[in-house]
Formats: C-alpha cells, structure tokens, sequence
DNA sequence: CGCCCTGTTGGGGA
DNA sequence: ATCCCCAACAGGGC
C-alpha cells in the first residue's frame, strides 16, 4: 500500500492528531523495527519529546520532534499507523502513548517497516540525501533532471524509476502506470530514451501520483474502481497485477514480465519493446 | 489440508 | 553501475 501518494495521505490525516502531542510513553515490541539500532536507545531518544511537525521525504514520514530529534518511520509493504484503534489490534509492533488517552499503534504484518531515530535535522538529512532523489510534485522535478540522472544508463527505464535516489517515492504500481501512460516499455534501457519519451515520463509521473493523491484514502486498488468522478483518469489506467487482461487503451492482452526484480506489467502495443542492438556498442 | 508462488520495500553483497 | 537475494508473513491457486 505505501507508495508516496499513499504515505501523503497517512501524513495529511495524522498530522493534526500528532502535531503538538507528547511521547508520554514508546514500546517497541519488534527489536527490527528499530535496526541496526537496539530498540532501548530509540525509545529513549523519543521518550518525553513533543512532535511539532509531521513531514515526508519520499515514503518517509518524518517526525519533527522538540530539542531537535528527528524520527523517520517507513512503513514498507505492510506498515500502518493506526490511531486510536479500538482493542487491540494484530501485528502490532510498536505502542505510542499521546496522553490525553490517545494512543498510536504501528502494525506490521510483514515486519518490513523501521523507525530511525536521529539526533538532529542535519543527521537525518545525511541519511536522506543519500537514498532519495528529487521530490517529483515539486518545481525541481524537470524534463532537464531527468535527463540528467538517465544519461549513460543501461538500466532498465522501470528500474531507473523505482530507483528512490532518481525520483522520490514512486513505487512498483505507479511505475507501471507511469510507464504505459508515457508508452514506454519497462525494458528500455534509460539512458536511451528521447527526449519526447522524458518529457511524457515526467509528465506521466505527476499525473498518476496526483490521481493517487487525489483519492484520498482509496488504494490504487480501489480508484482503479472509480465512477465517473475519476473517470477522466480511470481510462489511462492499466489494468493490472494480472496477466491477460485487456489494455484498458487498446485491448492488447497485458502482459507480465520481471523487470528490476518487480512484476511488471505492460501493454506491448503501447510501450513498443526496444529494438535489440549490437553488443559492442562504441566506435 | 498442504505445498508453492507471489508481493505495495529497501539494503547488502556479488 | 547492476543484479540477485533476503527479510517475514498472508493470501490465493492448485
């Protein structure tokens, strides 16, 4: 579920509940939410602070908290953050007391997601600056970047947009959606893509992450369902995660492949395969 | 019922 | 730079 719409939207609806709330009392009951750091040093560095601000860099959420601390917490595949929660709820893995009786409990079924805790801000952006690109929603994200980061890349176009250092945020779903709706095959090597092809593949990023943004609590699972109020997008999505089914564009029969270690689904009618070159290559 | 495969993520080693 | 495997579990197909 947490891809960078999807962490927006736990951002959007948690900051006015977290935002000013005291970490009156942290219990993290899966040791490997906290690695490589023992969980005992996390829960001290968090004890007693106040979150001022809840923020996001890429699919992680970042926890603005007082005295400077600063903690990110990932949510991988199966993480979730749940507020208020009646009872308790399965694979819960980490307990946050809010005081006032409120109360946030992290539940992981896969236990994919960590927390890190960082001393200060400058600490937590030597982390970030070295795993996450540009943040594709903002003015920094320019057919020139992009054109930029993919030169003399031989990766796959599929890998070089999950590749979180390239493009923040934009996971395996999105990826796909990105690549039909700019015809561009997931095989094509990146650095070979024109600029015509960049310039749809930027383009094609910001409109499928704002449609998925824009549905609110929805998975892209559910706004693949959408009546007639997301209409207008629904047609340029792929129907996915299943071999077979017809492009929703041209009604060639999907296909799946495995590209960057990801299933991957593409419509080879619209994202024509790349021609074979020459091994060899430079003069 | 059991076995096997798949998967919305990122990190580390080859 | 790139590729492959891994983490740990749930759910679906056979």
């Amino acid at each position: 579920m947490p891809e960078l719409p999807e962490v927006e939207t736990v951002r959007r609806q948690l900051a006015p509940r977290l935002e000013g709330a005291e970490l009156r009392d942290v219990r993290i009951h899966d040791p490997r939410w906290t690695r490589p750091q023992p969980p005992g040093v996390v829960e001290a560095g968090l004890l007693g602070r106040r979150v001022e601000r809840l923020g996001r860099r890429g699919k992680y959420l970042i926890w603005e908290l007082s005295d400077e601390g600063q903690l990110l917490v990932h949510l991988r595949m199966t993480g979730a953050l749940l507020y208020d929660p009646v009872g308790e709820p399965p694979h819960a893995r980490v307990h946050f007391d809010l005081g006032d009786r409120h109360r946030l409990v992290y539940v992981d079924a896969r236990r994919f997601g960590t927390g890190h805790f960082f001393e200060d801000p400058a600490a937590r952006d030597r982390y970030l600056a070295q795993r996450i690109g540009v943040e594709p929603l903002t003015p920094e994200f320019t057919v020139e970047y992009l054109r930029r980061a993919a030169r003399g890349r031989r990766a796959p176009a599929k890998a070089f947009v999950l590749d979180q250092r390239n493009i923040a945020g934009v996971g395996n779903i999105y990826a796909d959606e990105a690549l039909h709706r700019a015809g561009i095959h997931p095989l094509r090597p990146a650095g070979r893509l024109t600029g015509a092809q960049l310039g749809r593949l930027r383009d094609a990023i910001e409109v499928v992450l704002l449609a998925g943004i824009d549905a609110k609590g929805a998975t892209i699972d559910d706004f693949r369902h959408l009546d007639g109020t997301w209409g207008s997008f629904q047609d340029q999505f792929l129907v996915h995660r299943r071999q077979g089914e017809p492009c929703p564009t041209c009604g060639t029969p999907v296909r799946k492949l495995v590209v960057g270690g990801r299933g991957t689904y593409v419509c080879e009618r619209c994202q024509p395969r790349p021609r074979a070159r020459r091994a060899g290559g430079r003069a």
